[in-house]
DNA sequence: AAAATATTGATATAAAAATATCGATATGAT
DNA sequence: ATCATATCGATATTTTTATATCAATATTTT
């Protein structure tokens, strides 16, 4: 069994949920800071232009090693680099995408992609119609492929934008596909092997968050 | 100052971000049953289907205010209807949308929003090629007309699809036309009035995590 | 060179969220 | 009718996250 100092210093080492979350956000300002030509930033300053506060900056960035300097701030370039380590923005995390309708392609087209390192390589569909087109430039094969391209290609994530009813069948074959981790943009709460990583992209949270918060500003 | 029995009864009451988050997942799994003919529910079935524990429910559900029956566990019909009174998706929450690109125009074809509650009542775009014309049955409008037709259609939220550079300077227009809450698709780190709600969605955030779930998962 | 100051980062505290424990109770079994 | 059991919900505990405090230090000012 773990010493309860082991267990402290783990829990101390890992990187927290929040604290990645904010990471993209922190990356998004520097870049625009860096080019502008600024070289030092402040973690008031950072704080600042996302709207929260310094100690949570400061926290935040330890998480990536950086070390800043008193009365100056942290390197631009560094905490750049260090941030794009930490969330393997740097290396390219390459995915195939299933479900070429509505958001899929929009998830096709977006350019910000390519800024968080994510290289979608193939995309893939049941409709006919779709299959062997291209929508923002990407191939769209048929579905049954999924196997075959991907034991050539070797993605690491699956991005899941099919209807509810076929999400877990999908899934399934990008599971079997090899895929490390499935972007769930369905809603469909998914079973996966627990070697398989799951992250769910639920825009009813998002809403439900924003629903309340309205409700409750409007009558204090 | 609040007497500290204050405060701890406030922070009894008030309903949490996390829940309010699991809260539309719920929802969809409620319907579902309901649609297969169950009546009841136990935190147990419902923990299963959403991967999480069931004292996690048991909580979560409190704050809807249903009280469920022990051995049999909860009404699903009650639940359902409690939980939409909860997040709203009862009452229409009327939005505009600003942005009729990729992203955009998937939004305003999504037919999840119905589920909740969600009406856009109308879209805006500056591009003369798309105003005047509708993208999935939505009419799009110049992006000046916005304050106008807001005068005469009071919308609730307003959905930013723009690009970052033009990011604020909408925000500031559908403020000007009397928005309550912003919903920020965009990647721009905003600076609304106190009043005004706002809820980003970064998917900057959910790949982040899934590639150091990724990472971490596949070296342990 | 010394003093003043802004800023980091370590340590401590508080608040929020998740988890554990268990008594109370409604139902089904004996 | 009594007993056994599944399930809720109250209370307690632990873990995670956010916040406060302040000593250490690099820079600027005097």
């Amino acid at each position: 069994m773990d010493s309860i100092q082991t267990r402290i210093e783990r829990s101390n080492n890992m990187i927290k949920i929040p604290t990645i979350r904010r990471l993209p956000r922190y990356l998004r300002v520097l870049q625009s800071l860096s080019s502008s030509g600024r070289e030092f930033v402040s973690s008031e300053t950072l704080a600042s232009l996302l709207n929260i506060k310094p100690i949570v900056v400061r926290k935040d960035l330890a998480f990536t090693g950086i070390s800043g300097k008193p009365r100056v701030g942290y390197s631009i370039t560094h905490l750049i680099s260090l941030i794009e380590g930490t969330i393997n923005f740097k290396g390219k995390n390459t995915a195939f995408l299933a479900g070429a309708g509505n958001l899929g392609s929009a998830l096709l087209g977006y350019n910000g992609f390519a800024r968080h390192g994510l290289d979608i390589i193939a995309a893939f569909d049941v409709d006919p119609q779709k299959t062997d087109t291209t929508i923002h430039g990407k191939s769209i094969y048929p579905l049954e492929r999924m196997p075959e391209i991907a034991s050539r290609l070797n993605p690491y994530i699956g991005i899941l934008c099919v209807p509810e009813e076929s999400a877990q069948q999908v899934a399934d074959i990008m599971i079997a596909s090899g895929i490390k981790g499935i972007w769930n943009f369905s809603n469909k709460e998914l079973n996966v092997p627990p070697d398989v990583v799951l992250q769910n992209e639920d825009l009813g949270a998002g809403l439900a968050i924003l629903s309340i918060a309205i409700e409750k500003s409007s009558r204090p």
